[in-house]
DNA sequence: TCTGGGGTCCTGTTCCGC
DNA sequence: TCTGGCGGAACAGGACCC
């Protein structure tokens, strides 16, 4: 979906329609969630810190993020791909990947889609179309918005030979950077790169990933339904915390939030984690796992607590998290009772 | 310029039991 | 009784994605 949390708020603030609008919380820590292409001429992109998009587009109109109601649009989004009768794996609320290899002419089939969205839900999206969900995935940004953008292999490999390595999905700006230390800067480049040495730089699994990726290769599926593997509450402070107190009725708040997020799903973990970031944005995690799985407040903030004391942060503190993993195996039996060692784990 | 929140996956290390 | 090797689980951190 093409700005999707900002399209989806104009269609309750018509009146806003053409104007940079910028979708953000409101903290003096805040990031911009999305920015309207209005908004993006002036160089305001997601992630960007919100007192900096301030600076960029002051005239912007700014608006809290109100993820329930994108859930409910993105509902409807999914439940019209759902017609297509296919295979399909939501990667969040604006973005899926549809398994069409069984559809006799998945062209006309995505036209009809997108047309749909457009006539049905007013909203606006984009669509790659490939032989992988790597190629599908890259088309699908290459003319967005309203993108409809179908590629070979070959022909992806051919056209994106001159973009930056940036444009795959999965190479970051770490990967991009340490590329770029060796003088491979485009996709061409790293084309010419041979397995050997990109695993001699970046290891088994990551070089090989790299130079599959550069060729556009990519043999996964698409993969309809995946069991979640944690969940997590996190604050950013608006001005760090250095009372240790202040810090333990934070985690026993998350907890209390984690806890019903959990109990709503059914899930419950073994593994329960603290995450602490220092105003200087040295973070550490710290996890422990006990002998059951649990959603209970008491538990989760107890370890939380626990966690904490034995780690305590050595700056002031600007950002919190409890998580719990550690979650029943797929269609794994109810594990056999074990004592609860909270103190000796 | 000063960096959110919610996730996944991978790697390297350490610990422990056999 | 001590030592060594091995494998799995747990843990910490980092890169990345939307």
């Amino acid at each position: 979906m093409d700005a999707f949390y900002v399209s989806v708020e104009l269609l309750r603030h018509p009146e806003l329609v053409g104007k940079p609008v910028i979708v953000s919380g409101t903290g003096p820590r805040a990031v911009v969630t999305t920015a309207s292409y209005e908004a993006r001429k002036y160089g305001v992109g997601s992630a960007m810190p919100a007192s900096r998009a301030r600076r960029l587009c002051p005239d912007a109109v700014w608006l809290p993020p109100d993820f329930a109601y994108y859930r409910e649009v993105s509902r409807k989004v999914m439940a019209l791909m759902r017609e297509l009768g296919v295979p399909i794996e939501p990667v969040s609320l604006d973005e899926a990947y549809l398994d069409l290899s069984s559809v006799p002419d998945p062209v006309a089939r995505m036209s009809d889609l997108v047309r749909r969205i457009r006539e049905e839900l007013r909203l606006d999206a984009s669509v790659g179309i490939g032989p992988n969900k790597l190629v599908a995935k890259v088309a699908s940004d290459a003319e967005k918005p309203r993108g409809f953008v179908v590629l070979t292999r070959e022909q992806a490999v051919e056209r994106f030979k001159d973009a930056p390595v940036r444009l795959i999905p999965g190479i970051g700006p770490k990967t991009a950077a340490k590329l770029n230390g060796y003088g491979v800067k485009t996709l061409g480049q790293l084309q010419r790169c041979t397995v050997e040495g990109l695993i001699e730089r970046f290891g088994e699994t990551h070089g090989r990933m790299l130079h599959e990726r550069a060729h556009f290769r990519d043999d996964s599926p698409v993969t309809p339904h995946r069991e979640a593997k944690s969940r997590s509450v996190e604050t950013t402070f608006d001005t760090d915390i250095a009372d240790r107190g202040r810090m333990e009725e934070v985690l026993a708040r998350q907890a209390e939030r984690l806890s019903g997020e959990l109990r709503k799903r059914d899930l419950a973990g073994r593994t329960i984690g603290i995450k602490v970031r220092h105003d200087d944005f040295t973070t550490y995690t710290r996890v422990r796992s006990i002998g059951e799985r649990t959603n209970d407040p008491e538990v989760i903030a107890a370890v939380a607590r626990q966690l904490l004391r034995e780690n305590p942060p050595k700056r002031p503190v600007r950002l919190l998290g409890v998580r719990v993993a550690g979650f029943a195996e797929r269609g794994a039996a109810e594990e056999p009772a074990t004592p609860t060692l909270l103190e000796s784990g």
